[in-house]
DNA sequence: GTGAAAGCGCTAACAT
DNA sequence: ATGTTAGCGCTTTCAC
């Protein structure tokens, strides 16, 4: 075969130069014009729009990329099937990535992975891309010599030399590449804020049901959750742990059931709390009245389910607007400084699963207050 | 700048004849082993590895795209910001992608984007893909002229000429491409086997809650429940329309609620499902002793709701193993047949939210057999 | 089994 | 404002 393979059809794909024998302009004018480069006449720029839409001409990224050497394009590393932060997270992506010009390469890892991020990051790089972004990481340090000696990588298990830049979703900062970034919902500060509505309904202390401590969200969320505690002077209570999924829930739930002294829960997730709620109500502990409960991310049927779902509300497309706003400008600014992070707002939602504890003279009946909350409240 | 740029670091990234040089072949010999070819024997290929692996070399994909025409990877055009099935869909597709040796490039396009699908096929030939996949897709024609003359596009607002082959999943063939496959999970057979179960149950007829028309897969699901109706000989009662939404859902059921004759809705997938129970609920009207629900996809919550959903689940991990085999047959051997199409299995998962209808004689009253149904039945 | 030569279709640097 | 000349790092074809 001689070119353009895959390119169908029979008759070979049109190539710049003849973009340009049409038009009557030199190869480089036409390169010139789908670069958008300065310096050329309106009217040959006009010319050769025409000639390649006649010819459905589209110019080779390949042949682009090689002699640019950049691929114009940023890879995403996603854990997590299709979790609802991840999945959500990865559309954010997808969407302004598109916005600023790059193509997105996917790789998905779950946990477990043999590979894992490492060999994720490697195939990304292997395809060649401009940037990445690792979307909320788990913890598994990332064997690494980016060094800028002349050195040979034989030091960890999977040796990864990293030089592009790196975009950290929803983790603290710790990965050796050129350049790092990291963006987050500062899942910790709204973390506290759950915590601190319940406090502030009146429940002597919050327990909390954290996600797999593996992944940096989990960590963050129950920080927050302690540092709530802390700063109102309760004693921390021991954590339970699940694993994202309403089963796990589920089963924390039964648990936690069996203990009258719990009155509150915060929950790391809202699929956890809905398998929360679900074995709280089967063992007789009604939600509110006599067990309060928070989620955290607001999915979409939070405020459908009974009772609806107090819960908090990722930014996620704030963060990914931003965190790819910067990534891009160390992309394309290697030695500048990295532009500023700035705080996104955070987003409690109240609906029905809080109120105020139940009143400790009459164990598991009392009632104040939840009149005043219709089921409907805080629908989106 | 010379060459690498991006690649960071310093000194420039090594290339094929570098590893040559110093495992003392010919760069040829080097591109061999890298591309597992026949004849080249096990000491120069181990010496080959070796000085890569020491030079941290890695395969210039741009080059090597530009030289072959090929660029061994596959896009996929997602749709539907992060809904269940959308999501899990392209989870699925990826995790596919990679052990075929393909990298995915993706592009998401909501429901009323301008550039719409021919718009996200468009930014992927322009990025240069071997096959495309159309993950779910919506009602919106796209205009093409893809015949095997030298025609010139000239017709539709946005002609595409795709020479690539293209796998659509969950939606019937007409794309006019040089290769169209498609995939599905066989929805209005599944849509069919839960209008069934109500119906068996007792049910004198089944309501609908259906997605945006606009969607296949909607429309397949309406299908299904039209057709398992008629065989039963019962007359088709009006349709109610939603947008996917778990806000729409409840709008519907405040709709239904009002109406006693309706003892059993089949919904066109969960979320809205637990929309139309709230609603149900909050108008006094109990599931399932008044009235069934069945929903579509299993989404990780359902079998935790008040009550646990009935539900069908799809098979998107078969569904996208299938399609992307038979895409990446069709992407290398262009003049074969496409390989065969296998239906996969109706999955229909019994819980709490179905039951036989209320008595006729006791409007609202019914609880027959509802005993025997735990509430954590059909659980994972 | 291995190597040499000739592009793939573009962008970069330097003309003009 | 536009053209010329070299490559980018591979795969291909053909020779050995």
């Amino acid at each position: 075969m001689t070119r353009g393979t895959g390119r169908g059809g029979g008759s070979a794909a049109p190539r710049s130069v003849d973009v340009a024998r049409l038009a009557g302009v030199s190869q480089k004018t036409v390169s010139r014009v789908f670069n958008d480069e300065p310096y050329v006449s309106a009217d040959v720029r006009r010319r050769v729009l025409e000639a390649a839409e006649q010819l459905g001409y589209r110019l080779n990224n390949a042949a682009r990329a090689l002699a640019s050497g950049r691929t114009r394009s940023i890879g995403v590393v996603t854990l997590g099937t299709a979790l609802y932060g991840p999945a959500t997270l990865l559309m954010g992506v997808e969407r302004v990535v598109r916005d600023t010009g790059y193509a997105l390469r996917v790789v998905n890892t779950m946990e477990g992975d043999p590979a894992g991020i490492a060999g994720a990051v490697d195939s990304l790089l292997d395809q060649g891309v401009d940037g990445i972004v690792i979307s909320e990481p788990i913890d598994e340090p990332i064997d690494e010599e980016s060094d800028e000696s002349d050195g040979v990588g034989d030091g960890g298990d999977v040796p990864v030399r990293v030089g592009v830049p790196v975009l950290v979703i929803g983790a603290p900062p710790p990965f050796p590449a050129a350049t790092v970034l990291t963006a987050g919902g500062r899942a910790d500060l709204m973390a506290r804020a759950a915590t601190e509505h319940l406090l502030d309904l009146g429940h002597v202390t919050v327990r909390h049901l954290a996600g797999p401590q593996r992944w940096y969200a989990a960590r963050d969320r129950l920080e927050g959750w302690r540092a709530a505690l802390a700063a109102h002077g309760r004693d921390v209570p021991p954590v339970v742990e699940g694993d994202w999924s309403a089963a796990s829930g589920y089963a924390a739930g039964r648990v936690l059931a069996d203990d009258p002294e719990v009155t509150a829960v915060f929950v790391a997730n809202d699929d956890m709390a809905i398998g929360l709620i679900r074995a709280l109500v089967e063992a007789g502990r009604r939600v509110p009245e006599d067990v309060s409960v928070v989620g955290f991310d607001d999915i979409p049927v939070a405020g459908y389910v009974t009772p609806p779902l107090t819960t908090v509300r990722q930014p996620f497309d704030a963060v990914a607007q931003e965190g790819l706003k910067r990534l891009v400008h160390a992309i394309e600014n290697p030695q500048a400084d990295p532009l500023p992070v700035s705080d996104p707002p955070v987003d409690l939602i109240i609906r029905s699963s809080t109120a105020p504890p139940p009143s400790r003279t009459t164990p598991g009946h009392g009632r104040r207050r939840t009149a005043s909350r219709s089921g409907r409240e805080g629908r989106p």
